[in-house]
DNA sequence: TATTGTTATACTCTATAACTATA
DNA sequence: TATAGTTATAGAGTATAACAATA
């Protein structure tokens, strides 16, 4: 059974509420020297799941030119390198340098402290709720997003799909639990 | 005593995430007819808290000129009536139209389906935690975002400041148990 | 023929600066 | 002098289309 509509209501207009304060906060100070916030996000998405450009481009949500674009600015200022992939010769490997790597901290430090500051009256207890509710938000968004291939008509459905993504199936109690 | 400095990555991490995943989402099917979601976003404050131009700029967050452009754009599609506010005559008041509210209201019905249908997993009580947490991280970031006068240096401390916002005190078990 | 990446172009949303009108 | 609103301009971030090189 859906959630309640006074709840997904509630939800959207939350969420969109935060997405304006996040905003707000970029303006006044997301901003690293020359970096925009969205080659920060580059920066760490290479940090985290570095190599194939096409993949960082799936796994940050944008078009290759985009990504494309912010390599060539993060490659300008010594943060990233780019080399032909050996055994692709059309892709590239990608990889942060000493100096991406320390921006890269520098950055995340930052933010920290001063989300730290910002929840100064939160406890552990609450941090852990609002990064498991938002964890599984955005699994639940991402996986309707998700463009589901064209239901196969007049098909056998496939014996073995797409792995089952074990994904967030926990409840909440489960997963708080299992800190 | 703050939140762990590894909550603090954690839960930024997390919210970049969600906001990645909504970007795709917007792209794909937040539009309505000729309305980007920055419109409809003002609609819907309009709606909230119509009144005083100067006032939506300030509840959306964004600067004069951004909604004196969206308010044109939705006052030549008859969604908005702009009127010169009799006792301020250099101020507005906005107010949907009829097909404004008209409008309003497809493209809440539209997102909230979408929404119940992509948490079809979902209890209302996972919904409930979901908006808890998400709005007591708005209002934190809120608070920080603000950017309070510079502390008065050398004055005694005004009697009465601004009300001092009750907003959000409440543990997460009383906002639940509230409900 | 399909895929990787780049360049060119355009769109959305935003801000700052300069201006008019009113207070 | 300060505030409400508009217009002009610029910037960040994104997408689509057309292209080159490789598979």
């Amino acid at each position: 059974m859906p959630v309640d509509p006074g709840s997904a209501r509630e939800l959207i207009h939350r969420v969109f509420d935060l997405q304006r304060v996040i905003r707000c906060l970029s303006t006044s100070e997301l901003k690293h020297g020359e970096l925009g916030v969205a080659s920060q996000g580059v920066l760490r998405m290479i940090a985290e799941h570095g190599g194939r450009a096409v993949d960082l481009a799936g796994q940050l949500g944008v078009s290759a030119p985009v990504l494309s674009r912010h390599l060539a600015e993060l490659e300008g200022l010594g943060l990233v390198e780019r080399h032909r992939d050996p055994e692709d010769r059309r892709a590239q490997r990608v990889a942060l340098t000493e100096a991406g790597a320390t921006a890269l901290n520098e950055i995340e430090e930052h933010r920290i402290s001063r989300l730290q500051s910002y929840l100064a009256g939160w406890d552990e207890e609450q941090a852990a709720h609002a990064i498991l509710a938002i964890g599984q938000l955005s699994d639940a968004l991402r996986t309707g997003a998700r463009p589901m291939r064209p239901a196969p008509i007049q098909s056998s459905p496939p014996v073995l799909q797409t792995p089952p993504t074990p994904q967030t199936t926990q409840t909440q109690e489960e997963a708080l639990a299992a800190r």
